[in-house]
DNA sequence: GCCAACGTTGGC
DNA sequence: GCCAACGTTGGC
C-alpha cells in the first residue's frame, strides 16, 4: 500500500464538502497537469491512503485522511470521450481534529525532504513516504491510519 | 494584490 | 529543439 497527499482549494471543494457526500465518498476529478495525471493514472491503488491538503486558503494544512476506492480512470468531466485526464474515486477516512497547517509541517525537521515543502512545489498529487505519514500522525496525536 | 516558480504554447 | 510569452498555482 502506497500514500499520496491530494490537494484542493477549500472554496472548490474541502474535507467538509467530502463529508457530505453519499458514502462520504466522490471522485477527484479536474487534474489538469500532465505529472499528476500520470500518478493518478498508473500509481494510486484501490486502499492507498492519502492526506486531504487544503491549499489556497487562510491556513493551508492537512485536513484529513481518504482511501481510495478506485482506481485512475478517464476523467468524467473532461471534453468528450477523451481519455487524456485521469480521475479516481475517494472516500472521507478521518477528518483531523485541527488542521495540520503548513507552517507546522515546516517546522518538523523529519520532513524536510517531503515533496510537498519543496521549493516552488505545485503538484496536486503527490507521494509521502511511510516515514512522512508517520511523523505527521505524531503531529496530530491521533492513532495512525 | 503580489510575485516566484513552473507548465504550456507557439513561432522560428 | 530553443525560448519568449503567457497562464496557473499557491504562499504570503
Amino acid at each position: 500500500m502506497k500514500y499520496w497527499l491530494l490537494k484542493s482549494e477549500p472554496s472548490a471543494f474541502s474535507i467538509d464538502d467530502l463529508a457530505k457526500k453519499p458514502n462520504q465518498t466522490t471522485l477527484w476529478d479536474g487534474v489538469r497537469n500532465y505529472q499528476a495525471r500520470n500518478l493518478l493514472r498508473d500509481e494510486l491503488k484501490t486502499n492507498d491512503l492519502a492526506f486531504f491538503y487544503h491549499s489556497s486558503c487562510d491556513v493551508p494544512g492537512i485536513a484529513g485522511v481518504m482511501k481510495i476506492v478506485k482506481a485512475g480512470y478517464p476523467d468524467p468531466t473532461q471534453a468528450e470521450n477523451s481519455e487524456r485526464w485521469y480521475a479516481v474515486d475517494v472516500k472521507l477516512i478521518r477528518k483531523f481534529s485541527q488542521i495540520i497547517s503548513l507552517s507546522q509541517l515546516r517546522e518538523n525537521l523529519k520532513l524536510q525532504q517531503m515533496v510537498l515543502l519543496r521549493k516552488g512545489n505545485r503538484l496536486s498529487v503527490m507521494p509521502v513516504t511511510l516515514h512522512e505519514w508517520q511523523s505527521i500522525f505524531e503531529m496530530t496525536g491521533e492513532d495512525l491510519c
